[in-house]
DNA sequence: AGGGTGACCCAACATAAGTTATGGCAAACT
DNA sequence: AGTTTGCCATAACTTATGTTGGGTCACCCT
């Protein structure tokens, strides 16, 4: 796992990772509780780009940081190590920030590892800071992605003692299907994703070979299947109903909702989905 | 598991809850981060504190909330409730804000339970507000307060995938006892809870027969001993390997430290411990 | 005093998951 | 073309953990 970034779109114009269908640089998955300006302005944030490749970490534990990152295309991994092995703890989509932590700590307690190609935009602290102060709305979105990562957490936490191997499986993939059929990628079919079995036996707290058992289970119970970068669908509610999953905790529209706290307004509350 | 909120100290002066050490009124696990006069105002905005008994819900999932809660004296869960099973997926001890998430979510994902005897003090979201807008320190500090909550979430996934029962058993022990004493509870010998061992299965996920066998391993192996609401520590250094615990995670003094991402100093950073 | 209850302990057994070992297959390399 | 390598599949075996079904004990209630 080298530590090699090479500089990539430095004053380019325009610079990588423009959606293709929105058009919109930023594929956020706060995008629906920003106004426009709002993503203007945090558009205009992101000082330069990068394309990375193969598995390597891109911010180390304990690294100081001045910048944050913003994943545009491609998937990120939150691990610990810990001696010999390392955990995965986090996995992250494209939209989403993934040291926004690094902001309000000064080192990060995991590092995050790029696996397949990955597309990230980086922001400085120093313009972080002034629109946080500038525009409180912001904040709260900047806050509440951290706080959905921790909702993340909790969730895995609840499912990996609530559920056995194969109903383990089966709530990531839902969960990562869902999280990335909320940024507008994947279909009803399924997605595609640089994960190994090896990646999810690690996220699931399981050996490869048992991995690879409750996928052959999946697959032969028609829920889902796996193949070398590529899952697919084949029972959606099957898949959902094995790892009894619930999309609430990712708040997504229609779900628990944002708060606004910062310019509270009760009537503004919705109900539960 | 009824929800009986009783009105307690209201109007009263002083209100319950002073640090029999300290003097002061939050034994909060913030303090060392704060002046003092941050301290004093951070008290002068509890309006109310209530001593609270039993096992029940104090802040159900999906309550939309006007107030966060500080955990004064004794200790609070996070559940996630699914179906008939209830899990813990995380666990508070005095000094802990327990619903910052409140303030910057329209609701929570989760429930907030009382077990045995806690005091609590609540603190307007609209003053909050205030505080937040004022003092870009305190703001700071609040998110950290949810950050540090998560990074232990993280903790939790990493050793329940890289432990065996009797490890995370030992890793759980180490992490209350430190958390404690970090707060300046609990001794060297040792420190009370009103866990149980349904409790501790709980959260470790496995069966209540397990956690037995596994508390007996680690007596019978000399490193802690458990018996109804009292935890020894028969070998703290024996615990810790057991669980390989490793309390950078925690954010104390000396390890990973709270960033000042606004008001950037690099020269503040400091070494990892 | 008697009965109930909740927390805890233990043994025997069933099942889930880890480990070891082996092999297939496709892509990359020489 | 042959070799290597990484990823995946499977079987046989071992170990960890869950389940069932018993207990003890302290506490509380009547």
């Amino acid at each position: 796992m080298g530590v090699t970034l090479q500089k990539a779109n430095t004053g380019q114009n325009p610079i990588a990772g423009q959606h293709p269908k929105t058009g919109r640089f930023l594929m956020s998955r706060l995008r629906h509780a920003m106004t426009v300006g709002e993503q203007d302005l945090l558009e205009s944030l992101i000082y330069k780009t990068q394309t990375l490749q193969g598995e390597h970490i891109l911010i180390e534990r304990g690294d100081f940081c001045d910048f944050s990152t913003m994943l545009i295309e491609g998937y990120m991994l939150r691990t610990i190590r810990d001696g010999d092995d390392e955990q995965i703890v986090g996995l992250q989509v494209p939209g989403d920030f993934v040291d926004m932590h690094a902001f309000a700590l000064k080192r990060l307690d995991h590092d995050l590892v790029v696996i397949g190609e990955a597309n990230v935009g980086y922001v400085r602290h120093e313009d972080l800071k002034r629109v946080l102060q500038d525009q409180p709305h912001l904040a709260r979105l900047f806050w509440f992605s951290t706080l959905l990562d921790a909702s993340i957490h909790r969730e895995w936490i609840m499912k990996s003692n609530q559920l056995r191997a194969a109903g383990r499986v089966a709530h990531l993939l839902t969960e990562i299907w869902y999280r990335l059929r909320m940024v507008g990628l994947g279909n009803s079919k399924g997605f595609d994703t640089p994960l190994t079995q090896i990646h999810l036996a690690n996220i699931c707290g399981m050996s490869t070979i048992h991995m690879s058992r409750s996928l052959r289970d999946l697959r032969e119970g028609g829920a889902a299947e796996f193949n070398r970068g590529r899952i697919t669908i084949l029972d959606g509610d099957k898949l959902i109903a094995l790892g009894k999953f619930d999309p609430a905790y990712l708040y997504g529209e229609g779900g628990l909702e944002v708060g606004d706290a910062l310019n509270i307004d009760a009537s503004e509350s919705l109900p539960l989905s």
